[in-house]
Parts: structure tokens; sequence; C-alpha cells
DNA sequence: ATACCCATGAAAATATTACTGATAGAGGAT
DNA sequence: ATCCTCTATCAGTAATATTTTCATGGGTAT
């Protein structure tokens, strides 16, 4: 598996590589968040172990900022805070999975087998889950707290796009070429009208998330 | 990019804007050298492509006394003279690169993406950052220690001129004109009013940048 | 001391953007 | 063919952010 390490303690590094390495992992390794970016966005790695404390750029941002890009490669962040809420933060962010530092490298192996058996599985037809709602692309199915119901075609893959992204601001034009396609002759005005009837939906089904506007960029789903 | 294009021949001139305004820069035109020294010293652009042969003062002087003004802008010459001792002429009065009329357009485009590069500082959609910040400026976003916000339009334009230049003592009148745009009708006084917002936002995400005030020229992005 | 420049806050003016409901067309199913 | 749902467009309105202006007071250099 190829992993990105992004972690600035040298020591940690080195034995990171180690082991890794041992186990037939490819390693490339960067001391801080910016160049961890740009690596990142490059998008080449199966993996990467993402410090949360790095000099020039927190590693939380990294990941929300590879994450607005649309870089789904799996995260372990490796944190030194053992607090619930920021682990809460952490997976809210967009990582896969979270380990504590100090962390018995035995540890870390299990999670990055985890990691690769998860992804191996991958199948298109999943229910998508977040929050207090799922959504069943087969069906177009829409379960709430307190209801359910069908979306048509286009809400589908709106709410889809929404859900994969949640609390990440999402640009107008990234959604409208998500769910439309790039460059589809269609009017901008549209995304209004079936962000409204997906908002519509989502409070019809109980759900307390809600589509938050960001003026002149785009919207964001978060929980109220 | 904000391109200044100092050209006379009118046809050229129209190409030119098409072309370049095709791959979304920004092009400012003038037809003669005085006004065209004019429009360099205002100092609001990221690039000045030059002809050489101009009614009322020749390219070369006006790339002349622009340097003198520490004008560092970069430059790209048009020439319709090919002789080499034309050619080190050019380049020993300050000019990044020249280009010999006439010329494919992909040459010149070559040449504005390797003068964009070697520069740096332009980058048309990415990640900003100095210090302890950084600017997405696809989403507004300026990223601090302790916090996230969105900026407006012109904070945002205003906070890029500083961040691409820090440590650098920017003129009022520079700092207007790409903010607000070249003559644009606007009171000076608007400019004290956003710089107070700037420090506002910077404040508030915790950042140790501060904006120093360097009473009569400008001001200047600096760390404390 | 004084003249100038800048900082600051509030408020007015403006511009932009989004929400909403109505409407009409497209395409599928019966 | 007819109904029906889904999709797209439009226009009027509402909401809100942004931009600008203005007035006041503080600070600085000469």
């Amino acid at each position: 598996m190829k992993i990105l390490l992004i972690e600035d303690d040298e020591n940690l590094c080195e034995t990171l590589c180690f082991q890794l390495e041992k186990e037939h992992h490819q390693v490339d390794v960067c001391h801080d968040g910016r160049d961890g970016l740009d690596l990142f966005l490059q998008d080449a790695h199966d993996l990467v172990l993402l410090d949360r404390m790095l000099p020039t750029m927190n590693g939380l941002l990294v990941l929300k900022k590879a994450r607005e890009k649309n870089i789904n490669t799996p995260v372990i962040l490796l944190t030194a805070l053992g607090e619930l809420y920021d682990r809460i933060e952490g997976l809210d962010s967009g990582a896969d999975d979270y380990i504590v530092k100090p962390f018995a490298y035995e540890e870390l192996s299990a999670r990055i087998r985890s990691i690769g058996r998860r992804n191996g599985t991958y199948n298109e037809n999943q229910l998508l889950t977040y929050a207090d709602i799922s959504y069943d692309n087969e069906l177009r199915e829409l379960n709430g707290p307190t209801n359910s119901l069908q979306l048509s075609g286009r809400e589908g893959s709106l709410l889809e796009v929404f859900i994969q992204s949640p609390g990440i601001t999402l640009r107008r034009m990234a959604i409208l070429s998500r769910v439309w396609g790039i460059d589809a002759p269609v009017e901008e005005g549209n995304l209004d009208t079936y962000i409204h009837f997906l908002r519509k939906r989502l409070s019809y089904v109980g759900s307390r998330l809600n589509i938050k506007t960001i003026r002149g960029i785009g919207y964001m789903l978060e929980e109220t």
C-alpha cells in the first residue's frame, strides 16, 4: 500500500517508516502541513497518516482542504489529544479513523489492515448515512427520524453530493457539475430550486440536518 | 492574471486581448507610450506586455522609467526587431523576457505561464499561505490558528495583495488600484476602512500577523 | 501648537444573491 | 392518447451582505 505520512516528530517518523516498510508498504514522508497538503492533493496514495499538530498548517485544516478538493483517500489521524471532543471534531472533518498517541505500532497496523479491507469491499449501492438520516441510492429512499419518502433522480444525486461531504462548503459550480454534469446546459437557478426541494424533504422526514447557504459561494450540509 | 498591454497596433491588440481573456486573464490596454507609463506606474498589474515602437514614447524608455520608480512588475517585450543586439539591450533595460513579432500566440502563452511560475506569487485557485494563516480564494475562507471565517470580496482581494507581498511596504495607491482597479471612482478613505476590517479578521482568527501602517506611504503585512 | 494623516464605529446606500411559487415542457407509463 | 411525475425556467420578492460615506477623535511629525 502507498502511504503518505505527514508528521513532524522525526523520531516517530523514522520508527513508523521502518515498521511500515517492514510490512511492505511504500511510504512518503513529509514534516509540515503545507507540503503535506501539496502531496495530499496529488491524490497518489492509498492512505494518509496525518498528525494533527503540524508546522505551517494544522492537520485538520489539511484534511478539510483536501476533502474540499474531492480527494477521498482514507485518512488516519494521529493525535496527541485524547479528549473525546477532539476526536469527534476530527471525524467530522473527514477522517476515517484516529489513533491516540502514544500508540503501539500493532494498534496502528490493525487499523491500516481494516482500512485496506474496508476499501477493498467498497460497493456502489450502499446505504449512505449521516447524522439522523440515511439514503438508499438504489431505491432513492430517504429515511429520517419520523418519516420516509422517495426522492426524484435529481434530488437524489444532490443529496448524495451533500451527504458525502457533510460539514464542508461546496461551491455552487462544484455542485452543478456533480449533479448535472460538467458544463451541462442548465440554468444555474435550477440549483436554487432543487435546494429548495431538498430542504422540504429533509424537514418532512424530521431530520435535524439543514442546508446552510454560504452566500455568494455555495451551500453546506450541517447539523443544527 | 492582471495584464497591462501597451501596443499601438490595434489589430494585434484586439487579437491578443481576445486570446488572453479566453485564458481568464484580465487585460488593460493602451496604445501609446506616455499613457502606458502612467498605467505602468500605478503598479497594479501582474505582468506588462510592452511593445517597443510606440507613439509619444518608446517602449524601452517606458520600461526604464518604470524601473527607476522601483516598479518591479515582470515585463515581456514585444519587438519587431529580431537582431541580437536589440535583444540584449532590451533585457539590460529591465525586461524579463522578450518575444519577436510576428509570434504564435502559443509561444506568448508559454512565456506568460513561465513568468507566472517564476514569480510563484500568482496562483489561480490555490491556497495562499503565509506564516500562520492561509486563505482559500475560491471559498474566500481565511484560516488561522484558532478560527476560520469567510471574507467579503473586497476583504479577500485586499488580503491577497498583502499575502502576496508580505514584509514589503505597499503604497496606498498601489493597493487601491490593485483592489479597486485603476482609477476606480472610490474615495481613498475607503481603504482605511478595509484595512480596519482586515485587521479585525486577522485578530479574530488568532493570527500573529498584523498590518503595519507606514505613515504617509502605505501599509505592510508583518509578523509580530 | 498645528496641520495632517489615520483609526474607528455607525449608519446609509447599494448591489447582490437567494427563495419561492407558478408554469410549461419532456418523457414515461398505462 | 392521456395522465402523471419529473425537470427546467422564469419572474417577483425578500433577505442580507457588502460597500461606501461620514463624523469624530487620536496620534505624529515638524
